[in-house]
DNA sequence: ACCTCTTAGTGAGGTAACCTCACTACATCC
DNA sequence: GGATGTAGTGAGGTTACCTCACTAAGAGGT
């Protein structure tokens, strides 16, 4: 049979391959989440803001939408959207920043400590994991490998 | 220091690293394809087309859209609509199946085949793989771990 | 020849996850 | 105390998808 026009100089495709397996990754996570009433994008918010600052003594609790935003890699603009979002579920609060009147703090209300745990749990219980077919180097090679992607693409 | 609250059994957080890596390589894409005037889908859909059917003697040439939708893992209805894209640019042609009466075969056009070929010189020219950072191994690596991943999430 | 069942493509309309740009209210530095 | 910078947000846009309902056509049975 003819050979498919395409062979020479192209590897598997990686770039393909990257943006199925993450494409399916959305999917899985958005099948998880959906009785919740949540999107992949909003709970990502919400785990971040729930790692939000340690706390040292005296300091403001709260991460400003502006730190959001620099975690999660997004513009500022969005992390105001996405915080609307889960602020209108009753899942995170505003607070003025005492010491600076133009930032807000972001925390997580009672709601949303629950919903976050039950996700957690959810996920932990169903093995649903999605990486969890991966033998434990597996994963530890994806991750330093998509560290190194990260890092050299600034 | 106070501990941030979510070290125990959290690993890098995988899913965000994949997040992040491939965000930066369709933003990487995107540059790269801005001065032709295409999107990272429609070039990924000008690919398939491009690498369509082997013509065996007498088959009609040219990908049928449904089979595009299959090959790039969409709904048919999106593969009309980035055909519609690309045809709208003259990159390529529907043509009747002489076939199947029901069913259109894509084609590139002259320019279709140009313009990917250019893509395709300028993105090895410049070394500009967004891969080419890895390392062999690292590449093959990685396209291991995520077929694993691909193949294991129907 | 007719009837049913399925399939290929597409119009209409919608969504998630982002973005930029312009603006206001506040802080900071000289 | 005036220039300059920064935090958040309103307005509006884009990309890459999706589903649902429909038409035209093939396929299979009787």
């Amino acid at each position: 049979m003819p050979v498919p026009a395409d062979s020479p100089a192209s590897p598997p495709e990686l770039g393909d391959l990257m943006h199925v397996a993450f494409r399916r990754l959305r999917r899985g996570w958005g099948e998880q989440l959906a009785p919740f009433g949540l999107t992949p994008y909003q709970f990502r918010a919400l785990q971040a803001v729930a790692g939000g600052v340690a706390a040292a003594d005296g300091a403001a609790e709260g991460l400003r939408l502006k730190d959001l935003a620099e975690r999660l890699r997004i513009a500022p603009r969005s992390a105001t959207e996405v915080i609307d979002q889960l602020q209108d579920q009753g899942l995170v609060e505003r607070r003025p920043d005492p010491a600076d009147r133009r930032a807000t703090r972001i925390v997580l209300t009672e709601d949303g400590t629950r919903v976050r745990e039950q996700v957690r749990e959810e996920r932990r219980r169903q093995a649903g994991d999605y990486f969890s077919v991966l033998s434990e180097e597996d994963r530890a090679e994806l991750a330093r490998i998509l560290s190194e992607l990260v890092r050299s693409h600034p």
